[in-house]
DNA sequence: TCGTATGTTGACCAATTGGTCAACATTTAA
DNA sequence: TTAAATGTTGACCAATTGGTCAACATACGA
C-alpha cells in the first residue's frame, strides 16, 4: 500500500499557498506564540476555521512555512563552486545572501527566531541536511586554503561571519535604521562595498 | 511638590531584583508573549500575585528587565578610546563583545528577539542615547581613518560588522551547536582568532 | 440536471493567561 | 507590646485563542 498521490485541486492549492504567504509574514513579525490563527486568516483573507480546514494545526502551518522556505534560503551555498575563483566565488556568495536577506527579509527574520528559541522545530534540519552541506562547503573552503588562495581560517567560522553580517541588516532592521543616517538603497551598497 | 524619594525597603529591594534575574531567563528563552508572568513567578520562587505586586503589568517586569540589561551590554563601546591604538582598541572591543556575548547570553537574545520584532520598546532608546554614542565613537574611527591608521570603512558598517558577528554565537547557538564539530570553549577560540 | 465531494463559516468549547481582590501573614517603628 | 505598614497568596474574573462541529454553499463529474 504506497502513499496515495493525492490529487489537490485547483482550490486547496491556491489557498494553501496564500495560507502558507500570508502565515509567512505574521509568524515574521509576531514569531510564533505571537501570531494567532485569526491573524493569519485575516492576512489570507478567508475565516479562521477555513485555515484549520487546510492545516489541522497551528503548528502545522508553521513547519509548512519554514520548509517552504528553506530551499531558497540555502540555495546560494549550494552553488559555491569548487573549481571557480575563490576570490569571486565568495563576493558571489555573499552579494546573493545580502540580496536576500534585503528581497525575503520575513524569511530571514523568521529563520532567526525559529533559531533564537532553540530551533525546536529545524533541529533535525540543521544537525542533517544542512550539516552535509555545510561540511562539503567547507572541505572547498578547506582546499582553497590549502592551494594557497584563501587566507587560512577555519572554514566554519568564515561562514558564520558571512552568515551574520548579511543577516543582520534584515534581522536588526529597526536598530539599523535608527543608526544610520541616509537611505535604505545606500545602506545596501555600503554594506555590499564593505563586505 | 518634587518626586518623592520613596525608600525602597530590604524585601523590595530583594525580591525586584530576583523577580529582573528570573524574568531575564524566562524572556530570553520564550520571547514576549511566550514568557508568563507564573513561569517568571516559578522562577523567581513566589506567587504570581506577588509578583504583579512589585510590578502592576507584565510590561513593566520587560521594561524592568530590558533597562536593567542595557547599561552593561553598551559598556565596552563606551571605552573605545580615540587616544589608543586603533588595531589595539578593536581588538579589545571585539573581544569584549565576544567574552560578553559568551557570558551574558540571554541578554543577547533578550535584545535579538525585541529587535527582531520591531523593538517597539526600545525604540526610543536606540534613536537618542544609543545613535548618540554611536555617532560619537564613529567621528573617533572616521578620524582614524582620516590619519591613514585604518583602512577606509564606513564606521558605522564597521561597528554592524562587529556587532553582528559577536552577536551570532550567543543567539545562534542551536545552529552553531549542529554545525560545529568540538567543544564550546574551541569554538569561541577560533573565533576570537577569527575575529 | 443532479448528487456527491469539496469548500466555508459562525457558533461554540476548553485551556491559558494577565490582572484583581479580599483575606491573611509578617515586618517594623514607636 | 501593639498597631500600622508592608508583604503574600489562593480564588476568581474576563479576554484571548487553538481547535471542533454542524449547518450551509459551491464546484464538478456523470
Amino acid at each position: 500500500m504506497g502513499i496515495a498521490p493525492k490529487k489537490r485541486t485547483r482550490i486547496q492549492a491556491e489557498n494553501e499557498s496564500r495560507i502558507v504567504a500570508s502565515a509567512l509574514d505574521i509568524f515574521a513579525q509576531y514569531g510564533y506564540r505571537g501570531a494567532t490563527v485569526d491573524k493569519i486568516a485575516d492576512a489570507a483573507g478567508m475565516s479562521k476555521a477555513n485555515v484549520l480546514y487546510y492545516f489541522g494545526r497551528k503548528e502545522e502551518i508553521y513547519t509548512a512555512v519554514l520548509e517552504h522556505t528553506l530551499t531558497v534560503w540555502l540555495d546560494p551555498l549550494k552553488s559555491l563552486d569548487a573549481n571557480g575563483d575563490p576570490q569571486q566565488e565568495l563576493a558571489k556568495y555573499i552579494r546573493a545572501k545580502l540580496t536576500l536577506s534585503r528581497r525575503e527579509s520575513e524569511a530571514s527574520r523568521l529563520f532567526a527566531n525559529e533559531i533564537l528559541h532553540g530551533a525546536l522545530m529545524i533541529k533535525s534540519y540543521l544537525e542533517n541536511e544542512l550539516k552535509v552541506l555545510v561540511d562539503e562547503k567547507c572541505g572547498v573552503i578547506e582546499q582553497w586554503i590549502h592551494d594557497g588562495k584563501l587566507v587560512a581560517i577555519k572554514p566554519v567560522h568564515l561562514l558564520f561571519l558571512i552568515w551574520s553580517s548579511t543577516q543582520h541588516y534584515a534581522d536588526f532592521a529597526p536598530q539599523i535604521r535608527a543608526l544610520h543616517d541616509g537611505d535604505e538603497d545606500s545602506l545596501y551598497e555600503e554594506a555590499e562595498a564593505c563586505l
